[in-house]
DNA sequence: TTGAAAGCGCTAACAA
DNA sequence: TTGTTAGCGCTTTCAA
């Protein structure tokens, strides 16, 4: 290894001290022109990093964010969403220079010993934490160990956590409106599980648009889990409600919920027309194109790196909710050609 | 927080110095079972865990362990290769309790800044760099730095470099006598990047094992980039050098080529039989079902993890290259009813 | 088998 | 504006 230096001999080779040195490193003022220039030329030299641990043991703070992933390690890579969430966190992590440590699991046994590290060791000054599931007990303990945290989702209690969220209930009552505007009757709703916010709230959002509409979906409501295939099956037996219309709450029900009705020797839109959730699949990856709430994961993964950084460094104190605004993308599954696609 | 607990606190707890409770910590010999009992049922008590920055300092190890993957970031999550490598690399160090820093960068001139966090701040152990493009200069940063790490890839220097790889050859290889093997005589090739080893490996692999049979695909190879898109164009313009079967470099330009044949009016196996590299999409995402050359992604990244820590710890001194086998995966789309699928 | 003591590289009072 | 100094909590000799 290129030999360490550390602020003792920086100090020492720029005629300061060592604490000098600490200074212009950490860019506080107090330091002379002419001496922080002296400084920074040796640093520049000698490619001088600070000791990462030195520093933490120092002064209390690591630069290390943590994000820590659930339960939900197996059906991480299949849905885009998760991807896209690291994306915008790494993303704003690089850019304020800080270091993103990853912690998934799937076992609850896991998840404790993953826990217990991640609170009790100081390696991290915060965590994002991704609440998928409802009174997910991974919160209950980063807030028992009072650790800086933010909650990616809907939180479970808004009095006492800073949180980042698309408009889920916004965007699902969009559709409610949309689809009547286009003259559909008997509308259908594929509903995420409403063990998680996000299935409550597309649920929610959906219904309620659809009654101010003096609109109902009655019978035609199937909750399932998020894969395909349930959005296959889910599909199939609304296709026996007569349905001329489905929300489905996710891309990926979606993508089941079209073979489904491919299947039923039926077309979409023609047949039934379908608007989904998310706005994460790539440019012509179904047929036809779907429409759909495009939800802004990868933003969402950034204002919570910068809102944890606000709490991390106390100029965030009371408790704050982010809600992100989605948009409407409108492909060919509802039938419409076009339409105006602004923000709602 | 809950008070944080210090060595001397824990010794003084349990009559023992600050010197036996870290021993015990450390799993130790020369501790006597009676203050080894003594200090284990404080530790118990308190929930006790050594505060990791003070550790490092005094050890100068950091029980972390990077991940690093460069310019890949925007392509990250469109193909589910970097999610499994994930989700193999997280349950190797949550099963060996380390922690994992994950470095994603898109822009060159982003990865010189997260490289040089991760060289020269003592934040990792070692780090497990994902080599797709050849030559990478980040490998080349990791080695000037004397930093423990792993490639996942082929190495670009296999007498410096610990690596971790699937057989691409050899996977690779096996394809060509298996089309042989089922008749076709015209095999066409849709090759990944020849600036990736994996895209170089899967080429050369596929070309060999057909020279060797005294077959070859001429004028019938296409080069892509790695996108659904690129698999669609290569497809389409092979479909006019009359191929009647195709080795398609990976699964999502395989979703891509078996488009095309669609579109062109043509079907799959009928009138071209495809057989994909990795296996990674979900059972029934195309039809027909994909005939794949499986790589075991996920253990890629677990091996590098065991790898990496021999490396740090110096049980590993001499380079060593881990290649792991790949599985055919027969489907539908290779125009076979069944053949045997064991590990070649 | 145990304890005392030095020191890892840094930050943060405090004094100058 | 600068330097001095005292730790941060741990590991690791060394001596007992």
């Amino acid at each position: 290894m290129v030999q360490r230096l550390n602020l003792e001999e920086i100090g020492h080779l720029s005629g300061v001290s060592r604490s000098t040195v600490s200074r212009v490193v950490n860019n506080e003022p107090n330091v002379s022109a002419a001496a922080r220039s002296r400084v920074e030329a040796v640093i520049a030299q000698t490619g001088y990093r600070p000791h990462a641990a030195a520093r933490s043991l120092a002064s209390n703070r690591t630069g290390v964010i943590g994000l820590v992933i659930p339960s939900a390690a197996h059906t991480l890579f299949d849905d885009p969403y998760f991807g896209r969430l690291i994306l915008g966190v790494t993303a704003a992590t690089n850019a304020v220079d800080r270091t993103l440590a990853l912690f998934l699991f799937e076992q609850e046994s896991d998840g404790d010993a993953v826990i217990d590290r991640v609170v009790n060791s100081g390696m991290v000054d915060g965590v994002i934490v991704t609440a998928t599931q409802i009174g997910d007990p991974v919160v209950g303990r980063l807030h028992d160990a009072d650790l800086p945290f933010v909650v990616c989702g809907r939180p479970d209690d808004e009095r006492s956590q800073f949180s980042v969220d698309a408009d889920n209930v916004g965007g699902s009552r969009a559709v409610a409106g949309y689809l009547a505007d286009l003259g559909y009757q008997r509308p259908g709703l594929i509903a995420p599980p409403s063990t998680t916010s996000a299935g409550v709230d597309r649920r929610s959002g959906f219904l309620d648009g659809l009654c101010e509409l003096g609109l109902s979906a009655e019978s035609r409501i199937t909750e399932t889990d998020w894969s395909e295939e349930s959005g296959r099956a889910a599909m199939a037996s609304l296709l026996n409600e007569n349905v001329d219309s489905v929300f489905v709450g996710s891309d990926r029900l979606a993508v089941g919920a079209l073979r489904a009705i491919h299947e039923a020797g039926l077309s979409c839109p023609e047949d039934v027309a379908v608007v989904s959730f998310d706005g994460l699949l790539p440019a012509g990856y179904t047929s036809p194109r779907l429409t759909s709430v495009c939800q802004p994961v990868s933003e969402v993964g950034e204002r919570a790196v910068h809102l944890l950084q606000a709490v991390i460094d106390g100029s965030a104190t009371t408790p704050e909710q982010i809600v992100l605004p989605t948009t409407m993308r409108v492909g060919e599954s509802c039938g419409a050609t076009r339409i105006d696609a602004g923000r709602r």
